[in-house]
DNA sequence: CACCATACGTTTACGACGTATATGTACACT
DNA sequence: AGTGTACATATACGTCGTAAACGTATGGTG
């Protein structure tokens, strides 16, 4: 998972070797940041974000709440945590796949790795959206900054000036959150209900004051998609960075 | 009992106005839906999601809190009632300033008014990412429909097919809800430090391995504001929504 | 070997939280 | 005057985050 070694943790001394020993808690062996986070992470899959405890989270990992401290400062910090190993698997499925030569194709690469990896954690991705908003920009985690770091040197790259290139980074990265949103808002109720337009609740809609939402309702099921995405990201990056290879 | 409350409790002391009848709850009056909606989002406003708590939005209008589960079924519901007090302001912001006849200064306007209202509860704004995914469709607050229904109006208007309308809606939200969330993130950290480099926190950024970020945080402190959200409004209605009076 | 500093996990405790349940209390009717 | 109903309170339970104090195993040092 190639999490980052959290700074609050005290001086770290040398970690042992990963053999078990008498005093081991736990199926997974001693403790890590990493096997903290895994843990987190598993149990928000499996149950949501509110299932989200110091204590269950122990627990699955076989043992007391309070030992997570050492690893994460509160349980903001292990929110954060959960942010900084979507950004890791991110930058696992970046190394997946070749890069591109052509700075437009590998911003394509990156928006639609990160939809990927959001839209495979549906539960933790909201976090996206709410963790960054209470840690500002110099405390996030390693694997955000150098997901920022990558996107700046793309935008560079095509010959942007300083100022044309934080407009355009903050278009890239609205609009990859908000079509992450988006098409997270589309799967909400139930998932494994087939038909798009009851997952919405379509039932009970007041179709007479609200007639075009009633009839654009099962077209609103459906997600945009990394197509979706990808073609409004053209259409950001043609005016935020024109002149650029602009598509058509 | 209502009559006979200890006398001393603090703020609820002399709360009884001249007029009110025994049994009157607080310097408000009898609760009503609207009010707890009003007292929660004041508490909000001024200490954060993280202060709301039943109990303390109860204290607020001198009540316990169980008394509100007859306006609000439980937090959540209290949560979704705050995105509904937003939407229910945005309703007053559009009524405030002229309609206009054409269809895309008319979405200039609603995307406008929507960015004003969420970055004027900067602490509620999130929500409008988090309990979106909570509440289906059809479930959501009516003002939240109603504004959907101005929306799709709009686009059907511009002449666009069901497809058309669908894939140009989810553009439209998905564009101003990152840009209202993007915007929020730089204002964390301290919003009365006047510097916007120093309010991201941007000492101790490693600057060895991330030069470009490192650079570019002055700018990247910056608001795109709501012109930056207008620019990229009318780049994606140029590619969604195609031969219907695009720009240029 | 004995000794100890340190890293790591536990125990215990406290106050706040969401909310189910049961219990008043005041008002609108007859 | 009596009663049903709408409304707020009181009480209680289990869970939460986390501060503080406490063991205990480990690996380095004499």
């Amino acid at each position: 998972m190639a999490i980052e070694k959290d700074p609050s943790a005290g001086p770290t001394a040398e970690r042992r070797a990963p053999g078990r020993r008498a005093g081991d808690h736990g199926r997974y062996g001693r403790l890590s940041r990493e096997l903290v986070l895994t843990a987190a992470l598993g149990l928000v899959d499996r149950e949501g974000l509110s299932a989200l405890s110091m204590r269950r989270t122990g627990a699955e990992l076989g043992v007391e709440a309070m030992a997570l401290y050492r690893y994460a400062a509160g349980k903001d910090a292990l929110l954060d945590g959960l942010v900084e190993a979507l950004y890791a698997e991110l930058e696992e499925e970046l190394a997946a796949s070749e890069e591109s030569p052509e700075w437009r194709d590998e911003l394509h690469r990156i928006a639609a790795a990160t939809y990927r990896v959001a839209l495979a954690h549906p539960q933790v991705a909201p976090l996206l959206a709410t963790r960054m908003l209470a840690v500002p920009l110099a405390r996030r985690p390693l694997a955000v900054l150098r997901d920022h770091e990558r996107v700046l040197a793309l935008l560079n790259r095509a010959g942007l000036d300083e100022e044309a290139t934080a407009a355009a980074f903050r278009a890239v990265n609205d609009w990859i959150l908000g079509c992450i949103l988006g098409d997270l808002r589309a799967m909400v109720d139930n998932p494994d209900e087939p038909d798009p337009a009851f997952r919405l609740g379509l039932h009970r809609m007041p179709a007479r004051e609200l007639p075009r939402l009633r009839a654009a309702a099962p077209a609103l099921a459906r997600r945009a998609g990394p197509e979706g995405m990808a073609v409004g990201l053209d259409a950001l990056l043609d005016r935020f960075a024109p002149g650029a290879g602009a598509t058509e």
